[in-house]
DNA sequence: CCCTATTTTATATGATTTGTCAAGGAATCG
DNA sequence: CGATTCCTTGACAAATCATATAAAATAGGG
């Protein structure tokens, strides 16, 4: 899933600059160039993490940053020409992550970029998600989205889907999937699982994407 | 409350240096002069931040964190006398929280030191107040309020909620919950969480939001 | 030590899921 | 092309699970 990331800069020619190097490493970038623009934007938006100068027209970033607290935890970094203000990020306890002094190197914005979006998330303990088409499924909600609209999931079909779905383009068998979802030692008819196919079938309709291996199994293909 | 901070660094003296100008500023530190020491008493211990050498006998410092973060969140910063390892530590993505070169300033490793554990805290969202529609938990005093009113749970409902509030949008198996709030060990019937469940819903009335998954256990939704 | 609040166990009931079966359809092979 | 094997589909019955309620056991306070 690609990184989104507000750039707040008045100044166009830095945040073009700034924005190229970022989508250059895979990021997707927004600019705002008020101060009262770029706080709406992050307050409608969940960007992954905001690029915040100091000095802006309409309201600065100190106030942005605070403003934006209240509601949000989005990673900020603080970007600002005058090494002074720095001391006045410390001083004001604004739950910044971090500050960069202009001109910095381009290597050293997207480094800290990227270290700070993995910490956020390692702490922020984000979900895992995992996409196929208009499928996604939330492995810690156990739960299945279709175009984003819930599909109810038993829970014998839920484990089944994704089990298939993490040995995407294996073919298993159905004696494997019988032994991984019912466990090592259930009895029961094999029938039981194709079954089930065919319900996990039904539910995800047009994003079907269980194949039939004749006289082995299945097979999930992105 | 007194924050606590490990030390990791065989160097005496240096260690001694550092622990000096953190208690100054009302840390409270401990020193552990070998890697493995350190990650030992980090498990251990719930310390609010770690200052990691890289350089240690026994286990350096990125095996450490690395260890560490199987386990635990706790923010790191390593120090290091080579700014070649800074490229390293990035590179290496071990959930690093920051690094600094010696030498440094004291007042820098104590600015940083501050600034990293005030993050931790709201990121780790250690509130005291928890709150969701008319819904109000007080995890200082144990207590929850509905609508301004104070609603009785008792302990063990009062336990679950929070589990299930802290994990919210998971969905959690009524094992771990029997394991999480009733102890590893215990023994008894699953169908004790089921009831305790079912009296929290109860007491939150219309501002109840634990859901059922089917087969599985609960979910808490905001 | 007794009384009360809390927690656990037990049971009944209703809802949902799951497994089985049988009929029809599709793929495979000679 | 026909026979055979395997797969799909739909219906139904059985098993499982969740909830409500009540009763029994336990712990805590006075």
């Amino acid at each position: 899933m690609m990184k989104k990331i507000l750039i707040v800069e008045d100044d166009t020619a830095i945040a073009e600059l700034e924005r190229d190097y970022l989508e250059l490493n895979g990021f997707e970038c927004s600019i705002a160039e008020r101060g009262t623009k770029g706080l709406e934007a992050a307050l409608e938006n969940d960007y992954d993490l905001i690029l915040l100068d100091i000095m802006l027209p309409g309201m600065d970033g100190f106030e942005v940053c605070s403003k934006l607290r209240e509601k949000k935890q989005t990673p900020v970094i603080f970007l600002s020409a005058k090494s002074d203000d720095i001391d006045k990020i410390r001083g004001l306890g604004l739950g910044a992550d971090d500050y960069m002094t202009k001109p910095f190197s381009p290597n050293e914005l997207v480094a800290r970029v990227k270290a700070h979006i993995s910490r956020y998330e390692r702490l922020s303990g984000q979900d895992e998600i995992i996409n196929f088409g208009k499928v996604s499924i939330n492995t810690d909600a156990r739960r299945v989205f279709i175009d984003g609209k819930e599909a109810p999931f038993t829970a014998k079909e839920y484990d089944l889907l994704l089990y298939l779905v993490k040995n995407k383009g294996k073919t298993v068998p159905k004696e494997v999937l019988f032994d991984k979802i019912w466990g090592f030692e259930a009895i029961g008819d094999i029938s039981t699982v194709t079954v089930h196919i065919q319900r996990i079938r039904d539910k995800l309709g047009d994003e079907n994407r269980i194949q039939t291996v004749w006289g082995v199994g299945y097979r999930f293909t992105m």
